[in-house]
DNA sequence: TTTTAACACGAAAACGTTTTCGCGAACCTA
DNA sequence: TAGGTTCGCGAAAACGTTTTCGTGTTAAAA
């Protein structure tokens, strides 16, 4: 077992200096020539790779960006930690993940953990149980002690700092419109409740879609799923949530879904009870996930462009860790979704 | 904008030295009572946390475990990661991830960039271009570093360290056993090329289960797919392999596919071909994902427990970290896979 | 030959810790 | 009062780098 070699070891071999040393690997040209070959063929030899930790020490700065998000088996955050560490490498960035688990306690500790120096940065989308209760303290303690942190999808005007997002809004008056302009005269929303703001704003879109379309909303068509269903075990009383909103509505003939879980149960509902998709009922998702792409029939769905989310928030925060100049001014970028129709709408 | 304090810095503030404040702040019976609560009742005002750098470079350990992947927007190896990050967490271990994207220089760099004092040891899956280069130096020179590895799922036998596989031969008899004794005479195989070890185990399997049953196989009904087809667009041609498949062998009563979506887009074929599933024709795929639960019929499926082979291989490289002494013994844990049975069988 | 300049290299500090060792002062024992 | 303990604290080394500054040797210029 041949350990890893350092620069003392180098010097002692070579019988220089450790600061020769350095230098001669660095091509520096206070070093003759002679001495440069020796030392980079030794050190070739032995694989000599600078130690991260040391000059992390030495530079105050370890280049390696934290990522805290709620959940990984999800193929949201999985395609935006792809973004991320996309860019990430590429830039010379390596990254380091905690999953909060949707607590707040969790999100906390692991911040802590990493905000001890290990990173030089953070990426984050907020657990809901943060959400709920906005206590924010961690996220402007590690800003004020001059960590940037750069948000995405799950983001909250209380903070003061760089975010990545998309325009829930628009995309679900989109959605909705798309379902409204193909001849639905009652679409009902499968939605959360309001604390988690993606949920609000998308509930906000349809009824701005409404709206526009002249039509007054109906409250019973707008159904607010209390998210801790969404656990494996309570995937039934969803179905049958969403059966009862079929069985008091029997006129329903379009469904927008303000995530992709519900609409795949909203439309193996409807199969079960006989309707036709999109004949019967058209039904649009949001999140492009797998689950979209190949069901029976493959869903139409709001786009959000996960990758590209995690690429910019990681370009924005390595920008602002390599350029101070503009270190207090911030940003909100919006990425623009797209409805990508399959075979659950006409 | 308050900094992270130092050691130095409380020792200049409360005119004692450096030994002294952290001697006091880790409760050392060498300080006075007086002192120590002075030192303590300063560092908790500005909220002083030891920086993770110093320690690791001091210690020479970063409690960091470095994490190859193929590919993080699938849901097993997200499963995988989520037991990793839970049992580091827990064990006081933070997690680097890096992704290989399937390519042998990515693999190699993300090790090179992890391996230089970052990390404390590998936990990884190999990718396939590796698997297929059969190149492994750089595994076997990072060992010889004195770095251990906890190799994952895709494994190789020529690389000496710990591994967490699951018995794929094992798991794919079972699931073709299921069909045979379910009845189905013709049980065609959708499997990858040889060179993914997995692939060829579950094949091998496929074959023990027919001559368990006294069944010649039919290499009509293997069909080996290129994995190149996996990439997003080829999955329409990977769709008209299993038709052609299937047209070839109009007798074809079960299919047995090596993950998940394959099963998916033969169970879509079959229905395109107005084949009922379970009646006409059963299905079993590999690895349960979201895919499998919420098709439509949903699919049965073996069970590969990513979460729990992650929190094995987590255990096992901290355990081999913090015990040296059993430094030069190394084992294979084998996770017992399970048949999800779900409506594609009857 | 003397002064200057270029050259090649080494010493030391710094990054933030922990820990070993040493040392002075105060206290106790004989 | 002399010698020995205990107490409380500080100096310094070490982890592995990079970089600034100083210094001795040699070659060029005067």
């Amino acid at each position: 077992m041949r350990k890893k070699i350092t620069l003392k070891q180098i010097a002692k071999e070579l019988d220089v200096s450790i600061s020769t040393v350095s230098k001669a690997l660095r091509n520096s040209i206070e070093i003759s020539e002679d001495t440069r070959e020796k030392v980079q063929a030794f050190a070739k030899l032995y694989n000599y790779r600078p130690n991260n930790i040391a000059l992390s020490l030495k530079n105050r700065k370890t280049k390696t960006i934290g990522v805290i998000i709620p959940e990984i088996v999800h193929h949201f955050f999985a395609k935006v930690i792809r973004g991320i560490e996309l860019v990430a490498n590429r830039r010379g960035y390596n990254v380091i993940v905690g999953l909060s688990n949707e607590s707040f306690d969790k999100e906390v500790i692991n911040m802590q953990m990493l905000a001890n120096g290990s990173i030089d940065g953070f990426i984050l989308s907020i657990s809901k149980e943060t959400l709920q209760q906005q206590d924010y303290h961690h996220f402007n303690e590690t800003i004020s002690q001059g960590m940037p942190i750069v948000m995405f999808d799950r983001v909250v005007n209380d903070i003061i700092c760089d975010k990545v997002i998309i325009d829930d809004m628009k995309g679900s008056k989109n959605a909705v419109n798309k379902l409204l302009n193909n001849g639905c005269k009652h679409v009902a929303i499968i939605t959360t409740k309001d604390y988690v703001s993606v949920g609000r704003l998308r509930t906000q879109g349809y009824l701005e879609a409404l709206e526009d379309h002249k039509m007054i909303p109906n409250s019973n068509l707008i159904l607010k799923v209390d998210d801790e269903l969404l656990s494996e075990d309570h995937l039934d009383s969803l179905e049958d949530e969403i059966e009862g909103l079929f069985k008091r509505n029997k006129n329903i003939d379009g469904i927008f879904a303000v995530n992709e879980l519900y609409a795949i149960i909203a439309m193996k509902v409807a199969r079960k009870l006989n309707m036709k998709i999109p004949d019967d009922i058209q039904v649009i998702g949001f999140t492009d996930g797998v689950l979209s792409k190949h069901a029976t029939p493959s869903l139409t769905t709001v786009s959000q462009h996960g990758q590209e989310m995690g690429e910019k928030a990681a370009d924005l925060l390595i920008d602002k860790l390599e350029h101070e100049e503009d270190e207090e001014r911030f940003q909100t970028v919006v990425i623009e979704t797209n409805l990508i129709e399959r075979e659950s709408t006409k």
